[in-house]
DNA sequence: GATCGAAGAATCGTTGAACAATTCGACAAT
DNA sequence: ATTGTCGAATTGTTCAACGATTCTTCGATC
């Protein structure tokens, strides 16, 4: 017999709510760049495109908007968030936090494979030519790297800082010798993760985040 | 005529909907403790309490529900969240992470006064022997130091695990030489902080969150 | 011709009712 | 003690409605 509540893992074989899809299906258009910060979201043709209720659609807004991906303005309706002044400064400030933290933590033997694993696969990347799979390996890397402090509360808010800066700069970053400089940076990160000297790990991640921010800065209207 | 559009400083004299005052009222009666871990929370029964519809108990709960104070399981209700297993050291992490990086990145002089005027108000509540209020400056005080690093996001994601706490510490830690312990361990973070000393305030508040956490760690079950 | 305001359309916020699907509790059968 | 079944309770979702708010259009006015 099973013992009578093992408690924590109890594993909802659970089918995602419809809510639940619309979000998952809003915050892919959102992250490919099928709606363009600013773009209105209006209730009645989303519901009716996805074949689902006002109500439903309503609740999926709700969660976007708990993650910054949508802003919702009271009798207007919803929007795709737009960059405001600050923002791109105040997102880095939080992944400056979390990750830079996270480093500094270390972390086990498996975690710090995977931040290897997400380095190799950005070689792999550069090596064919992938820019969509760049991007996606770096991100895979920073997340790799919140991983390591195996918080679940950290790892959903770095999902969430990531997804939204998806929304920003999907297409913006698609400069060839950028990716390249953040090779060299990863390897040197994940060596010294790998040395343990998580100190100069943290030094270098910063250094990187910071410079990383000022390019952003300056990409978009500062 | 006013400016098109002044961009970001629009004022919105929203009043807050009803979803949003059901999410509050709850959110009061959680931090008060009135709901404890584990309650249940029906919709129907809520919906008629507060005189509302189910639906916009439902948004209210969505809302709750992203700030990780209830928990939804599939059809079969909304529950007070409870801890489980790593979530004290899940919320340490956090705030080791974003406290210990905004102190480090230090502050305004009116973001440093405001930690200032917290420690004084710890004081002030520990001379008047209010435990109550010598809980809320401690929260103030670490808010007003996630506050220097001038983050929306950071300073929302530090009122959603100031929120957490509540829920799950409301009362336990009412004993007297706790609170004495940490006042002087502010106000020593205060002194490193307005002396500029960020690297040792960092350290100090460091410090303070391990001995926290085990506190809390030993006082709940492991 | 530009400004203002008022009528009308569109959309949101919220409600209430409905119904299938799922879970829960109890009770009977093996 | 396990299994199965039935009924009650609750959730997930839809639909229709209506007041409130915003947006648009279109004249009327200066």
């Amino acid at each position: 017999m099973a013992p009578p509540q093992t408690g924590s893992a109890r594993v909802r074989i659970a089918v995602p709510s419809v809510a639940e899809r619309v979000a998952e299906e809003l915050r892919y258009q959102l992250a490919e760049g099928m709606l363009l910060p600013g773009a209105r979201l209006t209730e009645a043709t989303i519901a009716e495109d996805l074949g689902v209720s006002r109500n439903t659609v309503r609740e999926a807004f709700a969660e976007l908007a708990s993650e910054r991906l949508v802003v919702r303005q009271p009798n207007r309706g919803v929007f795709v968030a737009t960059l405001e002044a600050g923002d791109i400064h105040d997102l880095y400030t939080v992944r400056r936090a979390i990750e830079v933290s996270s480093i500094r933590g270390g972390g086990s033997a498996e975690r710090v494979a995977a931040v290897r694993a997400a380095v190799d696969e950005g070689k792999r990347a550069a090596a064919a030519d992938d820019n969509d799979a760049l991007g996606s390996a770096n991100q895979h890397f920073h997340g790799a790297i919140v991983a390591l402090a195996e918080s679940k509360r950290l790892d959903t808010i770095m999902r969430h800082v990531l997804a939204e800066m998806r929304l920003y700069f999907h297409k913006a970053t698609s400069d060839a010798h950028f990716y390249s400089a953040w090779l060299e940076e990863n390897e040197a990160i994940c060596a010294a993760l790998e040395a343990g000297e998580l100190e100069r790990a943290g030094e270098l991640l910063l250094g990187y985040l910071n410079r990383s921010e000022e390019q952003q800065l300056t990409v978009h209207g500062e």
